[in-house]
Parts: structure tokens; C-alpha cells; sequence
DNA sequence: CGGATAACTTAGGATATGCTAA
DNA sequence: TTAGCATATCCTAAGTTATCCG
């Protein structure tokens, strides 16, 4: 059943990205259209799918698409409906959070391991809702257990005591309090300064938040305490002498102004600088910022002249790199200073490191690929358009002097700490805790566990959408061949986006007429499918796959009387696959097949490639094989660095070298040993040992070097990171690590051992995916 | 029921850091 | 000691999914 799915990694044809990654670009040329027509559409699009035939719905989406292009280009009557739609939103927020506190959980999804939670015990649930729910069978252990076969875990029992004093102690979490969570810290600082080895003690003192306890209502913390965010500095005007021209002529501009044209000179550079549709945007957005007088004069981007501006911040990014050692230290210690007090929270207890506590700055707006809104100015942040979040009895943050933050909230069923909402696409950006945090920890770990529950019931599932290839149903059809891509070729799932917003890219569930080929014969394979079409961030997916013959069909089928610009399974989208995957197995949605997948292939072929009595060096390059074989599975490409080609070249001349060291070496082996022969003597005798030392140790320098060039050379295009950090189960490497004596260094960095603390921690040599 | 959207994960490139060889 | 490069970290865009709401 399965042997049609092997993710050996040949199978991938990745097409190279960079210059024609973006070459689908004049497709949807005219895209200034707009919201009242699309809501038009959509309403007759829903009257469709009840009824039309399979044929009609594709004519009919096809004229939609041909009458979107004659808007009327209501970019006002869009921004007052953002407006409108804003308040609306906050409206609703409020009403969200009044009645949370009445919210029952609908669904224990917090922990997609944990099947078994009674509905009884939701009712049976203390006036002081605790976060807990109380578990029948209390085991005395104070580790958090858990059973890799069943994925439940037992909670240990409820300390509702221990968590009313939580509250009270209210601001004062000290490392000195009697709590035990907290007693190791206080060992460590103790320790400090009498013990040498202080920060190796305080590392294995770091808390194991996977041995405890998780929240099973659904609340995300029950104390948060933080600073709020650090906001980007505020404009500093140029000096004098750096000029702006226009038309020739220098001209003085005001602050707001001379701001953005900042950010464009400091662009100027860059090839998107020269873009129409990046121009028109900047240009458009920076004549808001103008005074009156400034817009009546600079009326024509081409005129303007900005490379004075550009000049200086060449010069000044210059003088940054030149400065002396005391000033670079200086920076890091203010850097080290902003960090330790704005990088860090208190949620429930613990020291937490936040992800990311800066604002993002002021600037021009680049999105990936064909982007409809790049160069629009990307407003700055301030104060009142941030929401604070962090609980009651905390020391809630102070804005700035003088400011005020939009609002601030206490909802305990969120992650963030603080949000906002961002002015290129109204969506709103977050503040949240770095990965290391229990709260990212846990859910990662949740993530994996899902996976490891679909592999159980993979072959089920395949059997099934096998099967639904030969329904008489359209619908059934369509989903189960795009669940079959899914699954195979691990595409996204590909949700519909909406045109003129965004990049056009798809996934699975969007991929259109013209994003596919069919070959019934290609070279020596039967049933070709190619797919030549833009993910995720631009990014090119281009493969010639064979399928079986009944996919192949279906696909025909599906084809029938469309357009290139037509969607391929019409009758599908995201929503409908996984409403249908939740009734395969809980928690699964198309995602999880990617994670699934990608970990299973890494398990796979680190079974195959691994060999024991490798060198390490050797094995890790076993092991980038096998990541790499993932990495190529999930498309994670990258361009090939600048520096790629020279840097193949260092290393070549660097095996070069070595290479003569080598013969060097053996020759005066050879020439100890011929002399040892005549003599015999002892002098004699421990120069051959040493030469042969010489030379073994020579070779397998050698060895190490020829195996990076290797690794470097099959990585050129390929991204690793990705798929370590976020598809493969950290404990497949950490048990492969454990198995094979390599040190666990060698596979991840120390920010990628902190993120995975609890794999390391956890996993065992004979850990099976 | 379907569209909108909040919340969260995944993503590649840019920039900073720090190590090594000259 | 420093330039040059490799690696780590930062940044924030772009996805997915569940839920909300009319």
C-alpha cells in the first residue's frame, strides 16, 4: 500500500528558483479591482455550488473572473469599508472577552495527546476554575507521564492552593519565595560566585516545563506579566548638507516627508527600486506625507533625485562596520540591557524569552514575488495602536511618557503579549514568546504527536481516498486526488486568496488549469504529471511526477471544458478537506501530512544511510542527506548564496592542499620506513610511528574536508533550516544522535537546543517516530 | 453555511556575530 | 590583528486553521 509512497527524494525535481521564480507575473494584469463586485460574486458562487453541474460552474466562474476586470477602482469606498470594518472588529472583541469568562471549552483541542477528557469533570470543575482538570486516577510521580503508544498522559494533582498563592503573591515572584517551582534558581544563585561552573549549573537547572502538568481548559497561562514592546527610534532628521533634488534643484524637505524618502534612497540599490508597480506605490504613499507645498512641486518620482541621501547611509552603514572595539561594545551591552528588560516576561511563574519584543520600524513594504502592494509605506507603530495583554494582577506595562496604549486586555485563552494592526494588509501582527517557551514548546511537541498518530493510521487513510478516486461523486473525487498530492508530494493545502492582495501563489486546493500538464507518456514513464506553479513565498514548484493511471484520469476529467485560469478541483477548497480529514482522525488537517511525511522520511533514510563504524564526519553528512532528502520532499529551496561559487572554491583549494600535505607525508613515511629497515634501530623505529601518525591524521582531514565540499555541493539550492525547525520530530534526531555517539551539538545550535530542550531531554536512544 | 478574521506556524532573506587563516 | 567568510540570529511576510458571525 505504502510503496507508493516513498519520499526517496529523486522524485523531486526542483526547478530553479530566483530569475524565473516570478515569471507568472503578467497574468492577472489588471488586478485594481474591487471589494462590491467580489462580494457580488461570491454570493452568486454560492447559489452555484448547491446546484450547477460541474460544467457550468466552470464556465460561470470564468466570466466572473473576465467581469472583475472592469472595476471602478473604489480604493476609498475599500478603505472605508477597512474602517468600518475595523470598529466592527473591536465591537466584537469586546463582546468576545466579556463573555469569556462564561466560555465553556467546546473541544479539549489544547492537547490533541489528551483523548480521553471527561465531559463530567468540565461540569464537576471548582467555582475557582484552577485551569485543571482533576484526574481520577492521580499518580503520585511528578513527572508528567506520558505513553508514546497512547499519547494520554495522567495530570498530577491539582494544587489549587499552590495556585491561589500564585495570585496573591501577585507582583513579587523573587527567586526566594518558598515555591517550589522556584527553588532550584534559588540553589543556583546561591551557588554563584562560590562556583566556577555556574552557567553549566544554571543550564541543567532550566526548567522542564514537559514534566508538568498542561492546562486542559483551554487557558494559555494564568499570571503574564511583561514591559511591553521596544518601539523603533524615532526619526532622526538628516544633517543639512545632505540634499534631495528635484528636478535638478535641491529642495528641503519637511520631517514626515524627508522620512520616507529615506527609505526609498536607502533602496535605491535594490532592483524592486525600479519596478513600476514599486514606484507607483511609493510614490503614491509618499505624496501623502507631503505638505501641500511639497505636493504641488514634486509631482514626478523620475525627478527626483535621491542619491546624496543614498550616499550618506552607504557612508554611515560604512562607519558602523569601521568602528573601534570600545564602541562596538558599548552597543552590545545596550543591545544586552534592552533584552534583559524588555526580552523577557513572567508567565505562571517562569522567566520567559519573547520572540520578538521590538516593534517592527517604519518602511517600504516588500512583499515576496509578484507583490501588488510593494512599496507602500509601511506606517510606524505607535502607542495608541498597540493592545497590551498580560493579567490583571500583573504590573501592566507602562507606555511611553506622555502616550497611551490603545487598550489593554487580560485574556488568558491568547498567547500574545501585545498586538497590533499592521496598514499593508489590516492584518494584525503579535507579540509572542520565543520558541524555547513552554507555550511553543508544547505545542510543537502536540504537533508531533499528531503526526506520530496519523502514521498509525496512514494506510487506512490512503486506502480510503484510493477508494474515493472511483466515487461517482465530482466532490469526492476532486478531494481525494488532491489528498493523494497532499499526501505524496506534501503540497500545502492551498487556501483561496484574494486577488490584487497578495502575491499570486496556490497550494493544493487552489492550483489552477494552467499550473498543471498531463503527459499520458513522457520519455519511459506512463501517466506524467507536471507542475510548474508558485508556492509559499514565491517560491517555484516545478516536478514531473507519475501517477497512477486512475489519477491521471481523474485529472483529465477535471480538465474538461476549463480555462488555463480555472481552478483545478472546483469543487474543493481547504475548508471543505479538512472538515473531511477531522472525520479520519482527530486533529489531522492537511498540514499534518507534511509534518508526518517529512519526519517519517527523515527516520527512514537515517535507517539507510546511517552507517556505525562511519566517522562522525561521515555521519553527519549522512545525516544532512537525510534532512536534505526532506528539505527537497517540502520544496525548501533557497537562492545559492552570493558567496557560493568562491567559497567552493576555498574549500577546493583547500582539499588541494591538503592533498600535497598528504603525499608529503607518505613519502617521508616511506622514506622512515626504508630507513628504519637498514638501521633497525630504536630512533628509527619511532619516526615511522610518528610519520604513520602524521599521515592518518592527514587523511582524515582530508577526508572531513572532501565531505564537507560534498554536503556543501548537494546544498546549494536547498534550505535545511526550515524543515529542522518546524516538520522534522526533534526526537528522531536526538534518539539518532544517542545511537550513532554523535554529539547532539553537531546536529543543533544552541538556539535550536534550547527550542528542543524537551526532545533532548526526553527521547532515548531507541525513540521510534 | 460561507465568508471574515484572529491566532498561530512556517518561510526565506537580511543582517549581525564571531571564528579562522593570513 | 584583521579581513573575509561561515554561521547564527533577526526580521517579518506568508501561509494554515479554528472560530466567529450574520
Amino acid at each position: 500500500m505504502s510503496g507508493d509512497h516513498g519520499h526517496g527524494g529523486s522524485q523531486v525535481n526542483s526547478g530553479a528558483k530566483g530569475i524565473d521564480s516570478h515569471k507568472h507575473k503578467d497574468k492577472h494584469k489588471d488586478k485594481e479591482h474591487r471589494h462590491k463586485d467580489h462580494k457580488k460574486d461570491k454570493e452568486r458562487e454560492k447559489i452555484k455550488h448547491s446546484n450547477s453541474e460541474h460544467k457550468e460552474h466552470a464556465e460561470k466562474k470564468h466570466r466572473d473572473k473576465e467581469k472583475l476586470k472592469h472595476g471602478d477602482g473604489s480604493a476609498d469606498k475599500h478603505r472605508e469599508k477597512h474602517k468600518e470594518k475595523d470598529k466592527d472588529k473591536e465591537r466584537r472583541r469586546e463582546e468576545k472577552i466579556k463573555s469569556s469568562h462564561a466560555d465553556k471549552p467546546k473541544k479539549e483541542k489544547e492537547n490533541g495527546y489528551v483523548r480521553n477528557t471527561s465531559p463530567a469533570v468540565i461540569k464537576s470543575e471548582p467555582e475557582e476554575d484552577n485551569g485543571f482538570y482533576p484526574s481520577p486516577e492521580n499518580n503520585k510521580s511528578f513527572k508528567r507521564e506520558y505513553d508514546d503508544e497512547e499519547f494520554e498522559y495522567k495530570p498530577k494533582k491539582v494544587k489549587t492552593e499552590h495556585d491561589k498563592k500564585a495570585k496573591k503573591r501577585k507582583h513579587e515572584y523573587e527567586e526566594d519565595e518558598e515555591d517550589e517551582d522556584i527553588k532550584p534558581k534559588k540553589k543556583t544563585k546561591d551557588r554563584k560566585g562560590a562556583d566556577g561552573k555556574k552557567t553549566k549549573k544554571e543550564e541543567e537547572e532550566k526548567w522542564k516545563w514537559w514534566e508538568e502538568e498542561r492546562y486542559t481548559d483551554g487557558s494559555k497561562w494564568r499570571f503574564l506579566e511583561h514591559q511591553g514592546p521596544v518601539f523603533a527610534p524615532p526619526y532622526e532628521p538628516l544633517p543639512g548638507k545632505v540634499k534631495f533634488y528635484f528636478d535638478g534643484k535641491p529642495m528641503k524637505l519637511s520631517a514626515p516627508a524627508e522620512e520616507v524618502a529615506t527609505f526609498f534612497s536607502k533602496m535605491l540599490e535594490h532592483e524592486y527600486t525600479t519596478k513600476d508597480i514599486f514606484r507607483k506605490n511609493f510614490f503614491k504613499d509618499w505624496r501623502k506625507e507631503m505638505t501641500p507645498e511639497e505636493k504641488s512641486k514634486i509631482t514626478d518620482l523620475n525627478k527626483c533625485n535621491f542619491s546624496e541621501m543614498s550616499e550618506y547611509f552607504k557612508a554611515q552603514s560604512e562607519a558602523r562596520k569601521q568602528m573601534s572595539k570600545e564602541e562596538k561594545q558599548k552597543n552590545k551591552e545596550e543591545n544586552e540591557r534592552l533584552l534583559q528588560e524588555y526580552g523577557f516576561c513572567i508567565m505562571d511563574k517562569h522567566k520567559e524569552r519573547i520572540g520578538n519584543f521590538r516593534i517592527e520600524p517604519p518602511g517600504l513594504f516588500r512583499g515576496r514575488g509578484d507583490h501588488p502592494k510593494m512599496g507602500m509605506l509601511k506606517r510606524r507603530i505607535r502607542p495608541q495602536d498597540i493592545i497590551i495583554n498580560c493579567s490583571k494582577d500583573s504590573k501592566h506595562p507602562k507606555p511611553p511618557a506622555g502616550t497611551k496604549w490603545k487598550e489593554v486586555r487580560h485574556d488568558n485563552k491568547v498567547t500574545w503579549l501585545a498586538s497590533w494592526t499592521e496598514n499593508i494588509q489590516g492584518s494584525i501582527k503579535y507579540i509572542m514568546l520565543n520558541p524555547s517557551s513552554r507555550i511553543k514548546g508544547e505545542k510543537d511537541w502536540q504537533k508531533y504527536e499528531t503526526a506520530r498518530r496519523l502514521k498509525k493510521c496512514v494506510d487506512r487513510i490512503r486506502t480510503q481516498y484510493r477508494d474515493d478516486w472511483k466515487s461517482k461523486e465530482m466532490r469526492i473525487r476532486q478531494r481525494a486526488v488532491a489528498l493523494y498530492f497532499i499526501d505524496k508530494l506534501a503540497l500545502r493545502a492551498g487556501n483561496e486568496k484574494e486577488e490584487g492582495e497578495t502575491a499570486d501563489t496556490v497550494g493544493c486546493c487552489s492550483l489552477r488549469v494552467e499550473h498543471i500538464k498531463l503527459y499520458p507518456k513522457l520519455d519511459e514513464q506512463e501517466y506524467v504529471v507536471e507542475f510548474d506553479f508558485l508556492g509559499k513565498d514565491s517560491i517555484r514548484y516545478y516536478n514531473k511526477i507519475p501517477v497512477e493511471k486512475r489519477v491521471f484520469k481523474n485529472l483529465q476529467l477535471f480538465l474538461e471544458n476549463k480555462q488555463q485560469e480555472d481552478d483545478l478541483f472546483d469543487r474543493l477548497n481547504t475548508s471543505i478537506l479538512n472538515k473531511h480529514l477531522q472525520e479520519l482522525m482527530d486533529g489531522l488537517t492537511a498540514k499534518v501530512f507534511r509534518t508526518y511525511n517529512a519526519s517519517i522520511t527523515l527516520q527512514q533514510q537515517l535507517k539507510e544511510l546511517s552507517c556505525s563504524d562511519d566517522s562522525i564526519p561521515a555521519k553527519i553528512l549522512s545525516y544532512n542527506r537525510a534532512n536534505r532528502a526532506v528539505a527537497i520532499l517540502c520544496n525548501h529551496q533557497r537562492a545559492p548564496p552570493k558567496t557560493f561559487e568562491k567559497s567552493m572554491q576555498n574549500l577546493q583549494t583547500k582539499i588541494d592542499e591538503k592533498q600535497n600535505q598528504l603525499s608529503t607525508a607518505r613519502k617521508q613515511l616511506k622514506a622512515a620506513k626504508a630507513e628504519h629497515k637498514a638501521s633497525h634501530d630504536d630512533k628509527s623505529k619511532k619516526t615511522v610511528e610518528v610519520k604513520r601518525k602524521a599521515v592518518q591524521r592527514i587523511e582524515e582531514q582530508l577526508m572531513k574536508l572532501q565531505v564537507q565540499a560534498t554536503d556543501r555541493e548537494e546544498n546549494k539550492q536547498i534550505a535545511l533550516g526550515t524543515s529542522k525547525l518546524n516538520y522534522l520530530d526533534p526526537r528522531i534526531s536526538v534518539a539518532w544522535c544517542k545511537k550513532s555517539n554523535v554529539p547532539i551539538e553537531k546536529i543543533y545550535n544552541k538556539t535550536q537546543r534550547e527550542k528542543f530542550a524537551w526532545a533532548i531531554d526526553m527521547a532515548e536512544r531507541d525513540y521510534e517516530f
